[in-house]
DNA sequence: CACGTAATAATGTATAGACATAATTGTACA
DNA sequence: TGTACAATTATGTCTATACATTATTACGTG
């Protein structure tokens, strides 16, 4: 874990400052001149590190003012979306996908579901649920966009989910994660195996790929079963 | 929003090759002396954009080899979670903190919550409801370690939120969030005015600086009222 | 006293060169 | 044939310097 380069050490060391609380939000840290002279080196090298700081977001640099620690932004945290099957093998649990349905609807531009997938094309529509030891925990409701990914439709997806087919066969750019609670409905509840009404978690993703859309899903996770988690230092690495 | 540096503009360059898909993941890029020649500038300001980019995480590059795009990695996605107040008002709604309860838990250290939050210390939990419009959407019950924040006591929680007052004095360091679903229970019901078994959302989040436990909350929100939306472009800006 | 302007202090960007490091490729010897 | 060693290539780090940019401070004039 020892770092060798001089511009990561200078950067690690005013990191633990900030993380241990030394400097707090708002606090001023030395100018370039100081750390250079600190450290017996050029100014360029003390400028990468403070430079890299900025970039994780750690700190702020005004001309003429200084560096400051920035205001810890709750906003943006990392969460954690595995692919399902390598969760549930990771768990010890065995996987299975099983297609309820697989069907291409032939789409007017008025469609909205086209229209959020990009235009007026051929979308594929599959749903179907996902097993952990042979009970089912979530059930999924997708519709990719053949414009973008024609290849899927030719896809068995009794031996491959669509899910993990698409995230090893198409690049993406852009995604957008919505999650919300909702009481199961009749047939969310059929499919999972519970009352109708039970409460399960929903996920909704979106992926584009240079602003085209490729994929759309709703999945439906029971909620005792599953639950996401976000672990967040404050450094990306 | 013309970038002016040079160094931003090859790193721009490149991104937008890398988003469109004109570089899929790993293909290789040119070599530094190439990008140097048709930038017509120094081998430094190619390697600070290149340099961003692998901080961005968006290449990977070796030595001997050359850089290559990375591999897009779906498990960490940018999860926003706002300040509650802030968003609420930015709806163009008003919004209100109401104080349930604060009490302060003299623990032991057999209490597995005092535990979580890093020994035998003090703990002050303090449950509320926020509101939008005098409609109640959340009821959050907080424990706040009085060891790490000890002025977390004296503070008037009629006034500003538990959760508002932490994130403009505590710094923190690390995070976690759990999400899942459940039907509320009678108290969370009574508090946001729904039936028992509503689905809700609920938000387990806690925080440390430095490995010293801060505060833990549970956010329960109403399943239809209030959903998490995570966006996510492949850069962090 | 108010206001515009100049000096100044800090960061921002860029250069050219040097040497270090690591991985691949090529070569020569056993 | 294969293995050790050397050459090559590309990135990694660092230096010393220069000039640009911008926000603040200081000053001087009306």
């Amino acid at each position: 874990m020892t770092v060798k380069a001089l511009h990561e050490r200078i950067r690690n060391d005013i990191e633990r400052c900030i993380m241990s609380g030394a400097l707090g939000p708002g606090d001023r840290l030395p100018i370039e001149s100081e750390l250079m002279q600190r450290y017996g080196c050029a100014r360029m090298t003390v400028n990468k590190a403070l430079s890299s700081l900025v970039e994780a977001g750690l700190i702020e640099r005004r001309k003429r003012a200084g560096s400051f620690v920035s205001r810890p932004h709750i906003h943006s945290m990392i969460l954690d979306i595995p692919d399902l099957a390598t969760e549930v093998i990771a768990r010890g649990q065995s996987y299975e996908y099983r297609p309820v349905s697989v069907i291409v609807r032939r789409s007017a531009p008025s469609n909205p579901v086209v229209a959020s997938l990009g235009g007026a094309a051929d979308v594929l529509e599959v749903s179907g649920v996902h097993f952990a030891d042979d009970v089912p925990f979530a059930f999924e409701d997708r519709r990719i966009s053949l414009l973008a990914v024609p290849d899927a439709r030719a896809v068995d997806y009794s031996k491959i989910s669509p899910g993990a087919w698409l995230l090893s066969h198409v690049p993406w750019s852009e995604a957008e994660n919505r999650i919300s609670a909702i009481a199961a409905t009749t047939d969310v509840a059929r499919h999972l195996d519970v009352e109708p009404g039970a409460a399960c978690l929903l996920v909704e993703r979106r992926t584009w790929r240079g602003g085209v859309g490729i994929t759309q899903v709703h999945q439906y996770f029971l909620g005792g079963n599953y639950d996401l988690v976000a672990k967040f230092g404050r450094q990306s690495g």
